[in-house]
DNA sequence: ATAAGTTGATAACAGATTGATAACAAATAT
DNA sequence: ATATTTGTTATCAATCTGTTATCAACTTAT
């Protein structure tokens, strides 16, 4: 399953709205993620790295400003759309004060949210957050790291881009001369085919250090398949 | 906090508002200049390169939005927010499909109006009145000051660009090719990459003398990261 | 079924590459 | 003229990566 698209938080206390609002984003394409509450939020955003998210105010035992605040200060600059009740002149202050970029007021016309939505994104320079997902790996390309069951695994130079190959490749047997050309390039003019090997199992023992979770499948004589 | 050196154009046909929007800019320290229709606008954005742009819909001779839709076609990137009355549904969505940022309908608060321009502003990339935070740093741009935990740290310029083009850029490792083009420019010809090493190795020791906090993570064979 | 031959897995080693650091020199600014 | 900044070079240290050797697994021919 293939992945590049992008990644929207939303966090929404009343469950019908959470509801609504995944719904048309998902509709025009967007992945969405719903949260009841700011608990776990924090953990989400450093390990998935979403490009958008919208918040609501009232929220059970956090404040959605304040907590948008508080990421500010600690350095998050994820384009934050507000989407409350809270429609006092001083309420939209706070809101853009405490490091918001939108600020939408409820009772809320879906359309105009996900126009909204894109015109952020777009003025974001965010055209998708280059997220390749297999199984339970995932692979930042810009951030060059790849997530393991939200563990971060340290990879090389040369095994990531081994990895990113298979990845982008799901279901192919990639064969040895493919490999050669694509990871090792022209200078694999004498180039001894068992480096392949060797390259693919340092990198099998980093992502699966028990071997049970067959990610890379040897085809005989031919070369692997991800698995 | 003064903004010299932003400049707002705003093109509005009711001299009244024309007044109070330039008043309420100007009082926040944007520098503007006003139009009371699209004529001559073309020419002034080319010569000025204003940061953004405040434009009505019900212009003489000529609809807002679709002069914004002119100006993207030509490739002008500069923000647009809509000030305008035209406040039905299929307005706000014709205003974010023809190339706007923000969409603010008449009667507006001028405060909030001030508001949405600064975050705009600052998503924009256009951060002049701006400080940029990543963990403890904070970056002024236009003092070119950084301050970590309330000490001022003295950097050179080229240090503070250096900086600032990661912070700019959390969670992408920059690679050498982009550093080069980006901090040293076309020049860069006959460049020795070693020079990035030592650049850095420099700006480590002057914002974290111990190496405790780690704030560039090398990426063997590609470049830095900040983590 | 089995043995021979081929291919892949694994570990250890060594060379090569790359980054860190310090010292120096050139360039630039004050 | 002096101080500061910036680029270069040299040396050292860390890490990567290709090679080799050995063992294990698979294929095929008999």
């Amino acid at each position: 399953m293939k992945n590049t698209s992008i990644e929207i938080v939303i966090i929404e206390d009343e469950e019908d709205i959470l509801e609504l609002v995944e719904y048309h984003l998902q509709k025009s394409g967007f992945e969405t993620m719903g949260f009841l509450s700011t608990q776990n939020v924090e953990q989400f955003l450093e390990e998935e790295n979403p490009s958008l998210m919208i918040i609501d105010r009232n929220l059970p035992e956090c404040e959605g400003s304040e907590f948008v605040a508080e990421l500010r200060k600690y350095g998050c600059n994820i384009p934050v759309i507000f989407l409350t009740a809270k429609d006092r002149d001083e309420d939209i202050e706070e809101g853009f004060i405490r490091g918001g970029d939108d600020y939408i007021t409820k009772p809320f016309k879906p359309k105009e949210l996900v126009l909204r939505v894109q015109a952020l994104l777009r003025r974001s320079g965010i055209t998708s957050n280059e997220k390749i997902k297999y199984r339970d790996l995932i692979l930042d390309i810009p951030n060059r790291t790849l997530t393991i069951e939200n563990n971060l695994v340290e990879l090389t130079n040369l095994e990531f881009k081994l990895l990113h190959t298979f990845i982008k490749n799901p279901n192919i047997t990639l064969d040895r001369e493919f490999l050669r050309d694509e990871i090792w390039g022209e200078n694999g003019a004498n180039f001894n085919d068992k480096t392949i090997n060797v390259t693919i199992n340092r990198l099998k023992k980093k992502i699966d250090p028990t071997g049970e979770k067959e990610y890379f499948i040897p085809v005989w004589g031919v070369g692997y398949k991800l698995g």
